[in-house]
DNA sequence: CTGAAAGTTGAACCATGTTTCAACTTAGTG
DNA sequence: CACTAAGTTGAAACATGGTTCAACTTTCAG
């Protein structure tokens, strides 16, 4: 439950970037102290002193390495949208079949979540921290879903129809899923839960 | 784009009901003035002091009303959760044909959304600011559809296996689409999305 | 009319938490 | 082995905004 990835390149960390080892190993205890104080409490309830001493560092050292708490808040949103789609993303596009992709996909989804709610929560929580952001990232999650469809489309392995609208909902349901399924209760088995909904995508609610 | 009702039964104000016509008026005045507040600048960009000028009342008289901040929040959250399945349950059960129904439920939806925006914005933010009510709200929700599509069910309208994740699958959809087609942008026919997403949700994805 | 209950007012109090900064320590290079 | 750049430190300055309260006004039942 926290994130162990090195400083990714959608950071653009300003001229704050760290020159030393000594300064990049600052910095990710920094990130990864953010992420779980923002996971746990959320973006208002956290306070920069609570991070720093979560990250055992002195308060000063966090405004070595971020301008303010809004913007390590968007550098931590920014990442985390890359790691999921960077996660799901190939799951779906390694499966020739987009149906049975899609299934492996959410399953991968829902585990996911399940192993990061924090990052789940901080995405969320970006709605009314940093709306561009938010909105950012579901834009690029839904064209990456919409270009995987329409590729799908071409082959014949789901309607030929496909658009915008149908992106938007198959992610809205997917997110609720992994909001129900990951976060509030893990009280299904995830790839259960993974077939059910690949089921219902495919054929509908009809009889 | 304001609670124009009254104070609903959900609301449960503690001791601190008004017992005259002024009092009434004063709260409604608060109140219309917090969802505008709340869903224009989102809970914590929004202060007291600003929310009771918006009412044109003094600082003082919204403590003669709530106990705090956060306090208005939850009967907010409490009164819109209601107001939501209120205004779309009818149109749903009214409709004979259940798929059918989830065409006019997601078309009534999505025009509820569009002409409250903070309402949708303040249910979200809940996740955060009160999570037993965020939860609550789509526990309330989604229970509400399982009944109906099981009941759907017994009678032949859709498939017979319905279950809670088709639920969430579904109240994730329309969420998604009420958050793109409502909220972020108003650029597409609210009746042809509901068109699209009921096809979708009636046939699947499949050829 | 009148008195008590209900409601109004806004300055002051208070708690919290972000950000700055000047003194200090560590790391790495010529 | 300096000497400089990078990094660290935490107390203090600063900003914000929620909450209280005692004086005041309005309402309305008797």
């Amino acid at each position: 439950m926290s994130v162990e990835r090195g400083i990714s390149a959608t950071m653009t960390p300003a001229e704050k970037t760290p020159r030393t080892e000594r300064g990049r190993k600052t910095l990710r205890l920094l990130l990864d102290a953010a992420a779980a104080e923002f996971g746990e409490k959320g973006f208002h309830e956290s306070s920069v002193v609570s991070i720093t001493q979560r990250a055992g560092v002195a308060l000063g050292s966090f405004y070595t390495y971020f301008d303010s708490k809004d913007s390590l808040f968007r550098a931590l949103v920014r990442d985390m949208s890359a790691q999921v789609r960077q996660t799901v993303g190939p799951v779906i596009a390694a499966e020739p079949d987009r149906l049975e992709g899609e299934r492996k996909g959410l399953n991968k989804f829902l585990n996911f979540v399940r192993e990061h709610k924090e990052l789940y929560r901080i995405i969320d929580e970006a709605e009314f921290v940093d709306p561009p952001s938010y909105r950012a990232h579901y834009e690029n999650t839904v064209n990456g879903y919409l270009a995987s469809l329409k590729e799908a489309a071409t082959k014949g392995q789901v309607r030929s129809d496909v658009e915008e609208v149908h992106a938007w909902a198959i992610v809205g349901m997917n997110v609720f899923l992994g909001l129900r399924y990951g976060v509030l209760d893990e009280d299904r088995d995830a790839a259960e839960v993974a077939t059910i909904a690949a089921d219902l995508l495919t054929n509908g609610l009809k009889r």
